[in-house]
DNA sequence: GCTGATTGACTACAGCCGTAATCGGTGCGA
DNA sequence: TCGCACCGATTACGGCTGTAGTCAATCAGC
């Protein structure tokens, strides 16, 4: 579980969906697939992958006269960080008291309620 | 349930949990208090509240010469923002993999499970 | 009344973020 | 071979954030 040394900020972040959906790819590649999710010029992604780069949170590989970029941070891994990352600020670490907030929001459908039985039983296995 | 209009920084939330630990405080309360977990000058408090105050999440009544500073969003709402903002990016606003994902890092405690349970067996009722 | 401590307001400033324009190199088509 | 399109790199720039210093007013004590 390697550890993300920087933030990954709003923005980058979209880049980084794009690259985790498929991967590796151009910048225009990136470009045109985060156009479906955000109205942003070529640039603005090239300054995005830049800097996601710069904090080595991807990787290129030169491919002729372009890159070829592809994330070095697993999916799985940013979202487990966020995931631990919010729950420590805003729930003390326990898990409980967020998936209880989210009920009384009543944002569990009960395919939600399901699936987290279906947890639990597996956990206590 | 109001929404909250600027976005609440990391620093600032410090100051808030302050303020919704107890309120109405003076600047220097919350100083004071805010100093068991950053060690920040009054001055920087100060300035936070400030910035607080110029997003409308605080208000503050005076009180001769000086401000008593309280809330104006709820940190149950705060939270509940937070945590479905979470779960949408993130997840696609589902919350069982959020669990999943938690679960799969051994970031359940056997107390946690139990609480689940309680809630889900609630939540059927 | 004058002085020192206290308080909120204003100012500062570097770093990150969002969004992009521009520049310099280079491969490709005419 | 000459220009153009395309690429990555560099630069830009206003806003937000973290962290504070300074200033002007004011209250309290001598």
């Amino acid at each position: 579980m390697a550890d993300i040394g920087d933030k990954i900020s709003e923005a980058e972040l979209v880049v980084m969906e794009a690259l985790w959906e498929q991967s590796p790819q151009t910048a225009t590649d990136v470009a045109d697939r985060v156009a479906a999710a955000r109205d942003w010029s070529v640039q603005t992604v090239k300054t995005l992958l830049s800097r996601l780069m710069a904090k080595d949170i991807i990787a290129a590989d030169q491919d002729g006269r372009r890159f070829l970029y592809r994330p070095l941070v697993a999916r799985d891994d940013y979202v487990a960080g966020e995931s631990g990352r919010l729950v420590n600020r805003l729930f003390g670490g326990r898990i409980s008291p967020l998936v209880a907030q989210l009920a009384s929001q009543d944002q569990l459908t009960a395919e939600d309620i399901a699936e987290l039985e279906d947890i639990l039983k597996g956990l206590k296995s």
